[in-house]
DNA sequence: CGCGGCTATCTTGCATACAAGATAGAAAAG
DNA sequence: CTTTTCTATCTTGTATGCAAGATAGCCGCG
């Protein structure tokens, strides 16, 4: 972060880097988003972590609970079936309005897909993550839209917190496999076709989550000890065993 | 919400003020909103005011120029191109995954249609266009997802102040007879149909704009002229003939 | 040993002070 | 009369200070 002109770096930067610390899964959900430590570790006073903890806090990724602190969402079942459905119907919708794949859209994608193959074969765990999470988000941006581009970032954000929570075991392979059906499906030109394997993969990745089981009874407790004060990084992640009744960290999306 | 302990009144009065404002026509593109102003105006400090429009920023709403001030936003050509894409594939999605209208749902669409159909008759313009928006907000609620009920809101308020910009004319009637024609579909179960019917009507309403001219090239002037330091308030609409170069105020949504 | 209450210390909530850039209007020069 | 320059004033950007609630740990009491 040390630069010449050091301002200017920070205007959003905390806002994005803790987006894709989610993305990129090495950010619970529950954990604990203190103003001061923030403030610290940017290097900037309260203000203006406290202005990007409002904008997230209206993009559904952090909450607040008043006095007590700041946290990470954590999705309830109810949320969590939300954020699959209104998945499943802007993704299809977006794929069933498209008319033609260009050139470019196809070489991303391939690219990606690619991408994709490499992290699954390598077992780069928390790239695969982030990658599983992209491919719908690159597939938004073939739409040009930016609106939507931004709206499906951050549902996949929440999709990421959500598998922490609920993902019983991943099938990245099968996950993988779906993308590329997709891909085929664009790649011929049939963008109903798309859409429904669209909604398919997100059924089947829905399907994969364990939304019975409360997620973490002892919520409100675990955020008090989320954050031991001696610990300097409230942003990286806590190999504490303790807190290992998460589930799976990589994300199908 | 009249409470005895005064407080708690303004904790996001202001954001939903604004929209709210915006929802119904009262607030113009391009409107300065000064953060001294907002503050006397609610009796808070400006702290709170940038909070709400920090929040306002991500949603879309507003937008700040650095040192000059924040001002509502003003759709280009191309936003509101993007606006009614993203909307043709929200709406369009969410209609089609439907797969029964509830009694409840039914009553509420047909109590709705009737005060549009009052207004329409009226011929109160402000209730009217806010009505002509709140439709498809309440077919977003009767989804019971609330996700996509908060993003097709913004969406809407982004639609309002496009078509404050932009449209020549207004059908209102027209529009009026698309939502009824889509109810209808939903209610003989036909939400392939009712997809369809919503596709047409947002196209309907699109092209009633006029994207070609641009809508005020002297906007950064204006932006200057339109709150003269002694209007004390910054939230009526100001109606300087001067500044009727604006398109109609009744949105067909 | 168990339990209740107190206090020290954390947290956010909110207002305020000051800095710096942008603007508008007056004043001065052509 | 026009143009330029300067200054007074307005705007947001940011840090800081203080208040109030929540928490945890200690201490004392039963």
């Amino acid at each position: 972060m040390q630069d010449s002109r050091a301002t200017e770096i920070t205007q959003r930067t905390i806002e994005e880097t803790i987006v894709s610390g989610i993305l990129s899964a090495r950010i619970r959900p529950g954990t604990r988003l203190s103003e001061n430590q923030l403030a610290t570790l940017f290097g900037v006073s309260r203000t203006r972590v406290r202005e990007a903890m409002m904008r997230l806090e209206t993009r559904g990724i952090v909450h607040v609970s008043p006095r007590r602190g700041w946290f990470v969402v954590e999705p309830s079942a109810e949320d969590a079936m939300a954020v699959y459905e209104a998945r499943r119907i802007i993704e299809a919708g977006l794929l069933r309005s498209m008319r033609s794949l260009t050139d470019a859209g196809r070489k991303a994608l391939e690219a990606h897909l690619h991408e994709e193959k490499h992290a699954l074969a390598s077992g780069d765990r928390q790239r695969l993550t982030y990658l599983m999470g992209d491919f719908h988000i690159r597939i938004a941006e073939l739409s040009g839209n930016g609106i939507l581009v931004d709206i499906l970032r951050d549902l996949t954000a929440r999709t990421i917190l959500i598998s922490m929570l609920y993902q019983s075991d991943f099938h990245a392979a099968q996950s993988h496999d779906g993308h590329c059906r997709i891909f085929e499906a664009m790649q011929s030109g049939d963008f109903t076709r798309a859409a429904e394997l669209s909604v398919e993969h997100l059924d089947e990745v829905e399907m994969g989550l364990d939304l019975t089981t409360r997620p973490d009874p002892l919520s409100e407790l675990r955020n008090s000890l989320s954050l031991p004060p001696k610990t300097a990084s409230s942003v990286s992640p806590q190999p504490d065993p303790k807190k290992r009744n998460f589930k799976g960290a990589i994300n199908t999306c």
